[in-house]
DNA sequence: TCTATAGTTCGATCGTTGTCGAACTATAGA
DNA sequence: TCTATAGTTCGACAACGATCGAACTATAGA
């Protein structure tokens, strides 16, 4: 089981970041993450089963908001939110925005 | 034909607004709509057919992302940025930021 | 080595959405 | 009233994407 490399900074594509926001769920999953942190997908998934909820998993990495770091059996999960800051200025805290404003640029200019 | 009254501010989703940016047609449109401050559906169509841009000058409406304006025979359509902005502060600044910095708080801020 | 756990991969199904031609509606101008 | 223009609506088709069960892989712990 590979180390799941993030995509490039300057290969991020908006049309790709933004279909990968664009769905219930995954804009669930962002959101939630990004008030712990980081967290596992079993924390995540809710009552839906693995195989949709790792599909989500998959269209947020490839498209480079989510970082997977695997320790042991667990996949650890946190957005790339300092990537994604100088990619798309402004983006992730207009998204996250609505859960806690303010938060986003002084958790990203640390 | 009616005059296309747009979606009130709170009724706004931010689901369906990114779904609606996440398509290169549409995304195209709204950066040369906020290039170009307002134009009619046959100055933004190229080289597609007009159905397919209706469909898409639709869902952009229907989002709430444009707003149009029917003099005569003509629809002349402009983004909707003072309500995108009070609705979700930055999302619009940063969609468009690749374009032109700056510019979009200085035009909704008038 | 055996089992439980965490997550992925595969394949099928199904609803949604983009595309486009053809027909339609409505307005402006001759 | 006739014609041209601007844009919508309709219907069909194809492609994509979400969902989910089942089988699979890999690691940790007993």
């Amino acid at each position: 089981m590979p180390c799941y490399d993030s995509p490039d900074l300057e290969k991020l594509d908006l049309i790709t970041v933004l279909r990968a926001l664009a769905d219930p769920v995954r804009l669930d999953i962002v959101q939630r993450l990004y008030a712990l942190g980081e967290a596992n997908c079993a924390a995540l998934i809710g009552s839906r089963p693995k195989s949709s909820m790792s599909h989500h998993f998959q269209v947020l990495r490839e498209s480079g908001i989510l970082h997977t770091r695997i320790e042991g059996v667990q996949h650890h999960n946190s957005l790339r939110l300092q990537e994604l800051e100088s990619r798309f200025p402004g983006l992730m805290a207009s998204i996250l925005g609505n859960i806690e404003a303010g938060q986003l640029r002084r958790q990203t200019s640390s």
